[in-house]
DNA sequence: CTTTACCTTTACGTAAAGGTAAAGTACCCT
DNA sequence: AGGGTACTTTACCTTTACGTAAAGGTAAAG
């Protein structure tokens, strides 16, 4: 018979909160079945935990990370999973790549202004000094 | 005598909404004199507000901002305010560098998805076709 | 006197991803 | 029966930077 696991071996699996795993519960991310009250989840659940915890990673939102692996389960073929799967990625790469230039963009005036601050401070400093 | 300004006048100079500038007085970082219940922003209002957005376009949260302009007042020979700026320019590059790091390691991970989901959708495709 | 434009305060809503507390249920061990 | 532990649900709290009504004040223009 298949192997189960109660929330807290998640939890503890994957370095996170039961809190956490009942949230991704209320936003639609996982469902496993009951045993009276308790929570019992199978492989599969397992699975998509993981896929869900390479998504955060990957700095995809809870949202997006629900509508790819949702296919997993519709999708037998997977081929509509993997279509979406790399729009999501050329969409994140698009993003990431225009972070990147306006880091350093930030960072480019960080250090201008950190020229002028540091001079200005020596001449203070000096008059300081001098007085 | 001096300039004076209204919130709509400073709103429009620096392309924000009337509540944003009421919002950075509620932080404490404006604080207007009243005419009656009307706001009148003087020269230094104005430059504080410009202060304000070089700060946030350099990516510090209001409160540091805060901490920041309110040496401009306190401050005679600005040297405080001046080694607290270059303390938060040190602060703001090392948490850029991370992020740049970060990012250049999930466009990585995200490179080698894209080609495993690539080469992967091409065999299925062909699998489709071919059936 | 009314419209129009601008201003005011108060206060709830938003997004994201959970934290945390309260109070109750369930089961094992002794 | 009591204790301990894990689990459950409900529901409010957190952060940041505002958005968005609601409801009304003030003043100039027509």
């Amino acid at each position: 018979m298949a192997e189960t696991y109660g929330i807290r071996d998640l939890a503890r699996e994957f370095g996170v909160t039961t809190r956490t795993i009942r949230f991704y519960e209320d936003k639609g991310l996982l469902a496993p079945v009951r045993q009276g009250q308790r929570r019992i989840y199978a492989p599969r659940d397992r699975v998509r935990l993981k896929l869900i915890m390479r998504g955060k990673r990957l700095g995809f939102s809870l949202e997006e990370i629900g509508e790819i692996i949702d296919l997993y389960d519709t999708d037998p073929t997977q081929v509509a999973q993997l279509r979406l799967f790399l729009e999501k990625i050329a969409e994140r790469r698009a993003v990431l790549a225009r972070q990147q230039k306006d880091i350093a963009a930030i960072v480019g005036e960080l250090d201008t202004l950190k020229a002028q601050c540091s001079q200005l401070l020596r001449r203070k400093e000096r008059a300081v000094a001098g007085a």
